[in-house]
DNA sequence: TCGATCGTTCGATGTTTGCCGAACAAAGGT
DNA sequence: ACCTTTGTTCGGCAAACATCGAACGATCGA
């Protein structure tokens, strides 16, 4: 669709984030480290995460940064580029994602994420 | 060490809390409304908590705060007092505790915590 | 048109979690 | 001594979660 992709059911809106819920799906450490990884803000397709599980895990936990707000997930063709929601997450929650990338690294290395 | 029993095994070291078992603990709404109304430093006892659920699930939460290094408890006779460890919290994810505080009322509200 | 690529969905499995009531243990008060 | 209060521990149960391989569907390139 065009105009408003954003609207697309798979993401909530800003305003329906639910802290709750990002703690949860940043309470993994995989999730986190991919999280950590788009924190540069840079568009990434699934491969380039790298993360140690197989594909079907890897697109569940997408899944879940999706339904929790945390990311944004756009399909081109065959394949999905994903990115970090950091002005809702921002706006919504003012500087928990900005505290929580910077305590990141230390856990995230030991999940042999680059 | 020392005469500190702060080192009592329950508790972990400052060094040693883990950010993904902080946000585990503190998705749960029941733990996070805990845990905003002990922000103000204040230390309690169990009852004082209005925790909507049974008493031994509430020594399950306790604990799960406790372990992850979020709250300390004090033995006192047949009671136990709880305070946030938000000092040490601050020094080692400097600005999660705080921001987290912030965006919380919002969802612990909803969990019958007064 | 035929593969190859990329991601999703579908069972299946084992683990963890939240919750409860009941039984237990340690103090304290009467 | 006894009962009350306060918190812990112990099964048990249902729901949620992380994980996998296999099957599927869509798209792009040869």
């Amino acid at each position: 669709m065009s105009p408003a992709d954003h609207l697309d059911a798979r993401h909530p809106a800003t305003d329906d984030i639910s802290l709750t819920r990002v703690l949860s799906a940043l309470s993994d450490p995989i999730r986190l480290g991919i999280v950590l990884l788009l924190s540069d803000g840079r568009e990434r397709q699934w491969g380039e995460l790298d993360a140690p599980v197989s594909k079907s895990t890897l697109s569940h936990h997408m899944k879940t940064l999706r339904s929790a707000g945390i990311t944004r997930t756009r399909d081109e063709g065959t394949r999905c580029y994903v990115h970090l929601r950091g002005d809702d997450l921002e706006s919504r929650f003012p500087g928990v994602l900005s505290s929580l990338l910077e305590a990141a690294p230390g856990e995230a290395a030991a999940v042999g994420l680059k």
